[in-house]
DNA sequence: TGCTTGACTTTAC
DNA sequence: AGTAAAGCCAAGC
């Protein structure tokens, strides 16, 4: 049992439509502050990962972070969140006050 | 074994 | 408002 488990437990619990970011996400995994490491793990595991919706985790700025070396999905990531009903800015970003997952 | 890098966050200017 | 620096842990070389 590795702390990357608990992250993929925490985002597979996050709803459809709804968002999370990598600081909540690793709260939430009891990595409080260890953002980085939600965003890592994601990178290094979510491929072999594919019932662990990592399109739902994004930056604190609402923004979505993508890797130049992902999988040539630049946008997919965008698209999957706006197949879920979610609006994005003209900027391209997303209105966390009203996605963002709040588990009780 | 040790340094560099990376899907991040927060505080400060 | 945009930019800068520090804190964090794991993987790659």
């Amino acid at each position: 049992m590795s702390s990357y488990d608990r992250i993929y437990a925490i985002v597979r619990q996050i709803p459809y439509g709804q968002v999370a970011t990598y600081g909540q996400v690793a709260e939430l995994a009891d990595l409080a502050g260890r953002a980085r490491l939600v965003g890592y793990a994601l990178f290094r595991v979510s491929p072999l990962q594919d019932d662990v919706p990592w399109h739902r985790v994004i930056n604190a700025k609402g923004e979505i972070s993508e890797s130049p070396f992902r999988n040539g999905g630049d946008y997919l990531q965008r698209s999957l969140l706006e197949s879920e009903g979610v609006q994005f800015s003209p900027t391209g970003k997303i209105s966390l006050s009203h996605y963002r997952w709040q588990p009780d």
